[in-house]
RNA sequence: GCCCGAGUGGCGGAAUGGUAGACGCAGCGGAUUCAAAAUCCGUCGCCGCAAGGCAUGCGAGUUCGAGUCUCGCCUCGGGCACCA
């Protein structure tokens, strides 16, 4: 066997996996099926090491549960429609298209040579009409079965480009390209009507066995289900049309405790009230800045007092201020609260900054009413004493006092409780150009007319340009400007396009039949699904998942999914991300312009570009495009092989955590594999004749590594599964076995490695005699009875600390081993004649010895 | 601001409530070499000559026993609905 040199075994059994088509993903109902996925890259043209570890741990998978005999589906694809293109196309001129395609082709020349157990023959690109048009079919389908309907809501408006801005394009509330401050505009929109499955989603989350549990939670958090009192003000000097306030609380039971009301700007009498000059400075105050969340919820709180007053509704003698707040959320609940600062921190805040009372409803169990410091938030399920109670007993918990209120209001009939969620519907429309056309038309007579399914795809047209701002389909008139499919009446398309969330939504869906003309096959879809394992950032844990369990179950009920498929991904595992330093110069209008690090020079006392320019560094954060902060996997392709990367970034860390990225250590994967290759050769040298005297310990120590990393790789602890390979190829090296033993041994690690290091084991199983390709060749299985040591080694602490060890046979009786570790030397020792007041002893374990 | 995580040697990390630091990196010592690289062998949490003590972000608690469970903090990271 010549030197380790990947640059000519990995290129060769790539090829001959090819040829054998040994990743050709085949329905073959004799067989179990296993599917799994990645989360499908974003083609921005270079691989980095996120995906490099996303897929080598979908390959480990993959290969490992075809060689246990599954027949394995383990596809890939582009999640090609976004903005990055048409900012390419801005930037740098060109098309969205080409840039697109480009990138596509860069990437997959870059995953090609690291030898993934992948069925290229179903490769898709969301950006294709092949692909897009099934979605547009869908969209269809779903708009009749009700699930699609348009609606007003508020974007990032820039009012010297005229367009409009994703949040991430807001930065400290201004545009990122104009500088112009962004306000909050309203635009009518396409929706999915995500909502009508709230209560469905929340549920179904606890028969997600295989997800992680922080994901579950962070969608229950996300669905927002609650429970609480919706009643009516009666309101003193509202304008006509406006006699009552219609509020929601989730603390009905601090009512007593109501100081002012609220409403959101965006509240119809707010707007009501725009006609005073004041009150709509104030509301156009409020509307700057941008839409998220975010941005909203730490802005300064203010508020504008309206003059309108609204009665308390268990004393109409008590009259509360109705306020205009900045952090009144239209789209939850009503769009309107009362206030209670003695138990909400923003409403204290609130209050304290405009002089509005603040009063406690409860207080902690023994303590007296006083005046609050701080909003008192105890958990619901704490007892508490109410001291402005008005329902339930005045020692009880919050839910108990919730409860009681709720019965109260229904009883005196002022309230009634309901339940509602945080969840939204889903907002698809975006006004640009690189992404799915809506299919519909709207025409002056007929409305908004669903497009002809026999006319679809509705294609993008090639013939635009992006030298200014907004959209372009808006303004390409033989484009846009078509017959009504209904009436032929001039019309013209809708222009907006879907949201990218769409295409990810049901692409694991369209892999079972990726180029069918319908969205999917019956046959193939009812076979392949669901996906068995999915893998993919925890970034990804709400948006692109919830999304999807929607998408799912809206292809089912418009009979694009068998019921089954309802909940798309049975397992689910999060790595996490790779982060890196961020390198940050600043231009001469200060904005901050971000390094590559191979751009930059790190030294002991900071960096510097090449040219010399300090550079500041920022603590590592996740890689991101924007930030620069990438590594480019292919340096160490090229010079170690992807092997080398392969096992590098399944060894350093734990999957599911983040994992900042070195460039030591790469080259110790390296010389491993060296080790390794230098140890077959080795091997192979042996004489067939020679015996040694450890073949009954290397059997054993074989044993251990087929269960050590067969479980490791099923527990997704592929760092420890490298970790027991370590072990067992420095068993193999010290062994002195007879020569048919040691040969079991290295093909046994060579196919133990093999899903991580692929090619290596090829060598290694063919130089060794071993059939076939070691891809093929099924999952090796341990001797349990070579599994059980005989003897058993037991610490014995005293008083909890650990002062000696015994070794005695595995299933000796605790008595026995009582008496033997009360008479060890050692024991005796620490014991110092004090007399032994408890002895535990747990079995092949531990002893502990209380004095 | 709200929701969710994570913090263990110089570094990445291991540890069903049961010997903290497996395995690897770096370091140190040695062998080999004219020399170096590569390779191989050994050593390696901190304090201490040793006995021993101290150690899992900080502070309490539960337990015979806590990195692991509970409560309260600190720091870092992710998400927050138009980044993907």
């Amino acid at each position: 066997m010549s030197r380790y040199d990947p640059s000519v075994i990995e290129p060769r059994w790539q090829e001959a996996w090819d040829e054998a088509q040994a990743f050709a993903a085949v329905r073959d109902p004799s067989r179990p099926k296993y599917y799994v996925l990645e989360m499908f890259p974003y083609p921005s043209g270079r691989i980095h090491m996120g995906h490099v570890r996303n897929y080598t741990m979908g390959d480990v998978v993959a290969r490992t549960k075809a060689a246990q005999g599954y027949s394995v589906l383990h596809p890939m694809g582009w999640d090609a429609f976004g903005m990055p293109a048409e900012n390419a196309a801005m930037e740098r001129g060109g098309h969205p298209k080409d840039w697109t395609h480009g990138n596509i082709a860069d990437m997959k020349a870059q995953m090609k040579p690291l030898g993934l157990s992948i069925d290229w023959s179903r490769e898709l690109a969301t950006c294709d009409p092949e692909y897009y048009g099934q979605q547009q079919a869908m969209f269809l389908d779903m708009m009749e079965a009700g699930l699609v309907y348009r609606k007003a809501a508020v974007v990032n408006w820039d009012p010297v480009d005229m367009t409009v801005l994703a949040n991430e394009q807001v930065i400290d509330g201004k545009g990122w390209r104009s500088g112009a401050a962004v306000e909050r505009r309203e635009l009518v929109q396409w929706f999915f009507k995500i909502s009508d499955y709230s209560e469905e989603l929340l549920a179904a989350l606890d028969g997600l066995k295989d997800w992680p549990e922080k994901v579950r939670l962070m969608q229950a958090n996300w669905i927002g289900k609650s429970r609480g009192l919706q009643f009516a003000f009666e309101t003193v000097g509202a304008p006509a049309g406006f006699e009552s306030l219609e509020v929601y609380t989730t603390r009905p039971d601090t009512l007593l405790g109501a100081s002012f009301a609220a409403i959101s700007p965006d509240h119809p009498l707010a707007r009501a009230l725009e006609g005073d000059p004041a009150v709509a400075e104030f509301v156009a105050k409020c509307r700057r800045g941008g839409t998220s969340a975010e941005e909203i919820e730490t802005a300064e709180k203010i508020g504008y007092d309206t003059g309108i007053r609204v009665r308390h509704p268990l004393d109409p003698a008590w009259e509360l201020p109705v306020w205009i707040a900045n952090f009144i959320l239209m789209d939850y609940g009503t769009g309107a609260i009362f206030g209670c600062p003695g138990h909400d921190q923003r409403d204290f805040d609130f209050a304290t900054k405009y002089g509005l009372p603040i009063k406690a409803v409860f207080v902690a169990e023994g303590a007296e009413d006083a005046a609050l410091a701080e909003a008192f938030v105890p958990m619901k399920s704490e007892k508490v004493h109410y001291v402005r109670g008005f329902a339930g007993a005045e020692v009880q918990t919050g839910d108990e006092g919730v409860a009681a209120a709720i019965a109260h209001a229904e009883a005196k009939g002022y309230g009634k409780g309901v339940t509602k969620f945080r969840l939204r519907d889903w907002g698809i429309s975006r006004q640009r150009y690189w992404g799915c056309p809506i299919p519909v038309v709207h025409c002056p007579t007929c409305g908004v007319v669903p497009e002809k399914k026999e006319n679809l795809p509705v294609e993008l047209p090639y013939d635009v340009s992006f030298d200014k701002p907004g959209n372009p389909l808006d303004r390409h008139p033989t484009w846009r400007d078509v017959p009504c499919p209904a009436c032929g009446a001039a019309a013209k398309r809708e222009t907006d396009t879907m949201d990218t969330f769409v295409d990810s939504s049901w692409y694991y869906a369209r892999f079972t039949a990726p180029r069918a003309t319908t969205p999917t096959v019956a046959a193939e879809a009812d076979y392949w699904m669901n996906v068995d394992q999915y893998i993919g950032g925890i970034e990804h844990a709400i948006l692109h998942l919830l999304y999807s369990r929607f998408f799912a179950r809206a292809m089912h009920k418009t009979g694009h999914l068998p019921a089954k498929a309802v909940e798309p991904f049975s397992a689910l595992f999060t790595q996490g991300m790779v982060t890196h330093e961020i390198y940050k110069t600043t231009d001469t209008q200060g904005r901050p312009v971000y390094h590559l690090p191979e751009d930059v020079v790190r030294s002991e006392s900071g960096a510097t570009l090449k040219d010399g320019t300090r550079v500041e560094v920022i603590p590592s954060a996740k890689m991101s495009k924007s930030k620069k902060n990438v590594v480019d996997p292919m340096h160490i392709i090229a010079s170690f092989g992807a092997d080398t990367a392969r096992w590098f970034v399944m060894s350093d860390s734990p999957p599911e955590r983040d994992v900042e990225w070195t460039s030591a250590g790469a080259e110790a994967a390296h010389k491993h594999l060296a080790r390794v290759w230098a140890l077959c050769s080795r091997i192979g040298e042996m004489p067939a004749d020679h015996v040694g005297q450890g073949d009954d310990a290397l059997r054993r120590a074989t044993a251990k590594a087929i269960d050590e990393v067969t479980k490791g790789i099923e527990g997704f602890a592929f760092n420890k599964a490298i970790a027991s390979l370590y072990a067992f190829t420095n068993t193999i090296a010290k062994a002195n076995a007879s020569t048919p033993v040691m040969k079991e041994a290295i093909r046994t690690l060579a196919q133990l490695t093999s899903p991580m290091t692929p090619h290596i084991a090829e060598s290694i199983w063919s130089y060794q005699g071993g059939e076939g390709l070691c891809a093929k060749a099924p999952w090796p299985k341990a001797d349990p009875a070579l599994l059980i040591d005989d003897t058993v080694v037991l610490p014995i602490q005293i008083n909890g600390k650990r002062r000696a060890e015994i070794g005695v046979p595995k299933d000796m009786a605790i008595p026995e081993i009582e008496k033997i570790a009360l008479t060890n030397e050692d024991v005796l020792k620490f014991l110092a004649g004090q007399p032994v007041k408890k002895i535990i002893v747990v079995p092949g374990r531990i002893i502990n010895v209380v004095v």
